[in-house]
DNA sequence: AAATATTTGCAATATTGTTGCAAGTTGTCT
DNA sequence: AGACAACTTGCAACAATATTGCAAATATTT
């Protein structure tokens, strides 16, 4: 199953080397990427500016989600279906795991509701739990 | 009241005027800094590197905590009362405005424990709730 | 006030992110 | 398939951000 064609076409993106390959890397890895684990996996296959500006694409189009941190950088893992261009849905909590580093999309966990002061109107939530992960304990 | 150099002693740290400056923004301002916000309040009086210094070392003793974000960027605000060196305690909600942009921590909604699959083990919790704040509405 | 410990600023360097543009590639239309 | 248009890539230059070593300056201790 050519599952990153597919959702390139979907997408209506250029098929293009780059794109398929890091789109390959999303498919075949259960945990978030940062821009720096793509340009070392692809070793200077694409240039940096590209990896950025598919990053970027993909951001755009839906098909990839951010995922905030506190050192500087930004992660980003693949978007469940539920997701289109410009409407995020990727309510999802995010776990960290402190011993092997990785960050992983708990698609089942929602991130819960909670009660804002007056006046706080949400649209968005996000949620990241840091502690042992399922493989490491 | 002169709160800064309490909490500086209270650390035992030295007293400097950068420190006391730095802490001084935190404590007039209400919603979270961001490395560059202090540069640009400061206009010059420190070095760069000072700041991010300055910083580091406020962390580490558990003065202010950070707020990650989706920008490449890490946000600085105060920590209440019960933070110390190492041992965080920040699980309150962060709001950030889509309006003004500027970031708040609610100190008083607490973030909500979530079940895990199987397996994993919590120990810390960040949640970031994006919206309309209460100024803005 | 002197001695010690800590902090700062500078300079150099490294890392990370952005932009314009020409060349190359992909998609479309016939 | 071939030609054209649209889009994507890589390069180069640049901008912004972060890190380190070291000497000078400042703060704390005695």
């Amino acid at each position: 199953m050519e599952q990153n064609l597919t959702i390139l076409k979907k997408n209506s993106l250029s098929v293009t080397e780059g794109r398929m390959k890091i789109l390959d890397l999303f498919l075949e890895q259960e945990d978030a990427l940062a821009h720096a684990d793509i340009e070392s996996k692809t070793a200077g296959a694409f240039d940096r500016v590209t990896v950025y500006r598919t990053l970027q694409t993909f951001v755009d189009k839906g098909i990839i989600h951010q995922i905030p941190t506190t050192d500087n950088t930004v992660l980003y893992a693949l978007c469940k279906d539920n997701c289109a261009a410009g409407h995020h849905h990727d309510e999802h909590v995010h776990f960290v795991c402190d011993d092997c580093g990785k960050t992983i999309c708990l698609d089942d966990v929602m991130v819960p509701k909670v009660k804002l002061p007056k006046g706080f109107k949400p649209s968005q939530s996000a949620m990241i739990v840091h502690g042992i992960c399922n493989e490491c304990r």
